[in-house]
DNA sequence: CCTCAGTGTTAACTTCGGTTAACATTATAC
DNA sequence: GTATAATGTTAACCGAAGTTAACACTGAGG
């Protein structure tokens, strides 16, 4: 299994590869406020765990299984943040910010039933994927309605 | 500032407390799932905190500041729990146990407001104190509802 | 093609929260 | 009152996740 911390670094390097940039130490370090070391020792890590490709020095690219998952904890994210905001108002700042804490701290189970019940009181789509609402469809809408 | 950890043996000596029990290294131990070793040097954070009395081989007792910090901690999980429970439907013993870890990811201002959206939902009471639903009596109301 | 700034790596260290195992203290039973 | 069981303490250790600081590699400009 791997930790909430290498989530982080997972997803990090998931959202700099959607930017069409090539993730690198220095911009993995930059967005998640660590050292370079600490990015190294991570990279590290997930190659172990095959979840990205990566030799020192070296391009570094999410496996199709880092893919996935790196996927699945954005949606996770997604979802608690629209509840934070959307439903106890939360301010948009502190729900990004506390959606990854509190994601981090659910399982499943329960991040499932928290996205079904997001999406009957805020009357998304919902087709089947990683967390029933999940696909780009209702991803993007939910961003629409976020942005707003 | 406390940390997740502590938080969590203050809260077990709070509850031990109540219920008219001595609180012991060994029955705290055993509640927390963790060694001996481990509560003795919580006892030793904790003491330096002032959030408890103690002294080696000494009786363990809250200070007046770590009974409120232990009360507000319960109630939060409280909130967290009924939310889980009531809301989402989530089973008893995966809420409890999840409420504990969810609290801790919560900014006091996303408890509030949790609170408060818990208590408009389930239609209880609310009186003013720690997360604004947490008066003994209201607490005691959504014991009821969740013990059925 | 060589230098140097930017980028990446490594080693040694820190903190936190836990562990095991040995030891010390206290309390209980006889 | 003493042996023994229960309880509490301590020291030495572990792993995770980070840090600093020194060093290695790379690549772009002169």
């Amino acid at each position: 299994m791997i930790s909430k911390s290498q989530e982080e670094y997972l997803k990090t390097i998931y959202i700099i590869q959607k930017q069409d940039k090539q993730p690198r130490v220095t911009n993995i370090a930059e967005k998640m406020n660590c050292t370079k070391a600490s990015v190294n020792k991570s990279l590290k890590i997930l190659t172990e765990q095959k979840l990205i490709n990566y030799e020192p020095y070296g391009k570094i690219e999410l496996t199709e299984e880092g893919t996935k998952l790196a996927k699945k904890s954005l949606e996770a994210d997604d979802i608690v943040f629209l509840f934070l905001k959307q439903i106890l108002g939360e301010e948009k700042d502190i729900a990004e910010e506390e959606a990854k804490e509190i994601k981090m701290a659910m399982k499943d189970t329960t991040l499932n039933k928290l996205a079904k019940y997001v999406h009957q009181e805020l009357g998304l789509y919902s087709l089947d994927c990683g967390y029933d609402i999940n696909n780009e469809h209702c991803i993007d809408c939910m961003r629409r309605m976020v942005e707003t």
